[in-house]
DNA sequence: CATGAATGAGGTTTCATTCAT
DNA sequence: CATGAATGAAACCTCATTCAT
């Protein structure tokens, strides 16, 4: 029934609701000196709450990354979609922007996926989770790779597997979004990222062969 | 004379025992799951003795992220040094063997640097720790400008201001590293460093005008 | 409405609860060696719940002597109401009986209040029950001095300007007190406090022209 | 021998070295707030050593009381051996220069001695100290009754034990003292202690029969 | 479903005391 | 005698999690 649908659909946006003030907090404060309480307070819920929605704070956090990988598969998605209509730097361009939105998206859940480090960590996870945001890591890499598939297969790139390019692409991404960051914090002036994420694609795309 | 010399070579010896021991055990954990009374033991010795020197866990921690800094521009001195008699194409050589070198002195270190993230964390740190934590970062870009300062001088590579140039290096060392290290832990599978990180200097080189 | 009201009166009824249990803790063992356990022990609560009413170990402290001096100004408030219709003796009599309640109420706090020596005790606590011992310290000064400020006035008592008697009352009283517990400690035997009070009293009685 | 003797003696100067250390640091900081270290620090001396003087901290701590009942004691005896010679006014005033005098010596140490509350604390002390803290407290009682005895068999004080009258007055001087010390953390300004030890003074001279 | 008071395990840190040198 | 590095027990306090309402 649509009662059924719609309780479903209410509590999926609960779990929004959490999973955005979770965002702020985690954000503002690091996953470890965040509070669960700090995270309730700010989604103007009870602690006891958020357990009816994430099983333990690990899991709230990392269902952040999960949000963010989802987002940058659609944009890849999107961008392989036009693909066929672009040629070779045209590309880069449009991976540049896509990657640029995913950051704007939630800068600092990028920085926080590579907490995902230790495996004690994931312990705490439901397989569910864990099975997710492996699969999606690894279908980001595959898309990367059949965006650059062409090009790869037609020698305009050097000669390079796909998924070894789609990792150097996401390194530098990924690396100059940390790097950005780490100076943020130490120099207290940000927002130059646009400028250095133009540039190491500047470098990336010297990879076409003329 | 030589007692007092002594007293301050044993007293140094033994932060560098606690300071080896805290690296393993870190790099297993991660900062926060693990505790003082883990590196105590590592170290075979009590928790109150770290405490006599390290004023906190912090100050321990990040006493690490220290040590690989320190590292890394003694290596960067070194390529600057041996830097006039080598042409372009050695110097990117140079520089990606000392990277990647700095890499295997503490792996883990470089990545838990960008915990380095909330001021927050950094309240806990004495005034002295932070500000060589600042100085020895801002030192390292400056190194890495100067080692390619010629070569932009001189037109080798695209136009581009040396400190600019020294972020995007960084920024592919360490983004190859911590998007490395990110895959590690979901893939189980490590230390194809070397084959990505050459490749990403193979992209960098291609910065260079022939 | 009243479920407000009501959460409002259970949370101040808890704190009470835990308010008691501390004042047996503490006139135990004393601050020192009175632990927040031994607290919560007492008060049949976990040491967490403790944290929920109190800032840390120091706040709750001084939470105790607020009460005593809360319960000494009501005492001395009394005292000055019924003040018209008594001659000079019954006025002294009032008062040795509202000060011997207040020593009764809680014999043991009055002696930790003097704890309250060393500034860096202070810095724990929160600026609002500091300004509040502050403020009651002040106002039972005030009280006493209104009670005897008729009789200075009209010559009965030796020339004096009342705060500075009041200070006198209060030093014979904290005096007698103290002096009582301390032997009791090397002595043994307690208890004979009513009377050293009522001669503490007669000789201040002497101080009454006649 | 004298080689004995001199051992004895300058094992005695170190003891008193330390114990005007600890006499400054509690009186800074209080007994519990200060460390044995910071005893060594201001002694000059290392941790370690203090032990082989003082069998732990709290007999430190209370060594320093005996040497403030022992200088009372032998004020009160001076008094008491000029005491024939004297008029009942002049014993008053000879009585509180005396205490005067006492409180200029160690203002600190007098309020400490109230921290001989708990019997808990007392576990720790050696029986000869703790018997040598009882033999003074009654001694400097018996000393002051001695001096008033006189006065209390002519019938030119009110009728009283010569003991509950040395209750008083020590009572009084111990209440002012404290009185005054509690004020002066609060408000900041201290040394107006004359002046209200001799208006105590002043109301217990009240108690002699004109 | 939602609450939020209560829990209590576990972490960081302190410091009196010891003991090999 | 003196040292002072090391100890380790024990304290304070936090906070993820639960559960009665």
């Amino acid at each position: 029934m649509g009662i059924l649908e719609r309780k479903k659909r209410e509590k999926e946006r609960r779990r929004q609701q959490i999973m955005v003030a979770a965002k702020r907090v985690f954000s503002a404060k690091g996953l470890n000196r965040a509070t669960m309480e700090d995270v309730a307070k700010e989604a103007e819920l009870s602690p006891g709450t958020l357990y009816l929605y994430f099983k333990n704070k690990d899991e709230l956090f990392f269902s952040l990354s999960l949000r963010v990988l989802q987002y940058l598969n659609i944009r890849l998605e999107h961008v392989l979609s036009n693909d066929k209509t672009l040629n070779p730097e045209q590309k880069i361009e449009s991976l540049r922007n896509a990657l640029y939105d995913v950051y704007e998206f939630d800068p600092s859940m990028l920085i926080n996926m590579f907490h995902l480090q230790s495996s004690e960590t994931l312990r705490n996870l439901s397989p569910t989770l864990m099975d997710d945001l492996t699969d999606l890591s690894r279908q980001s890499l595959r898309l990367i790779a059949a965006i650059l598939e062409d090009e790869i297969r037609n020698g305009i790139f050097i000669d390079m597997h796909p998924i070894a390019l789609a990792d150097i692409v996401w390194a530098i991404f990924s690396g100059v979004i940390l790097w950005e960051e780490s100076k943020t914090m130490i120099d207290g002036h940000k927002d130059y990222l646009k400028q250095t994420l133009e540039i190491a694609f500047e470098i990336f795309g010297r990879g076409i062969k003329t």
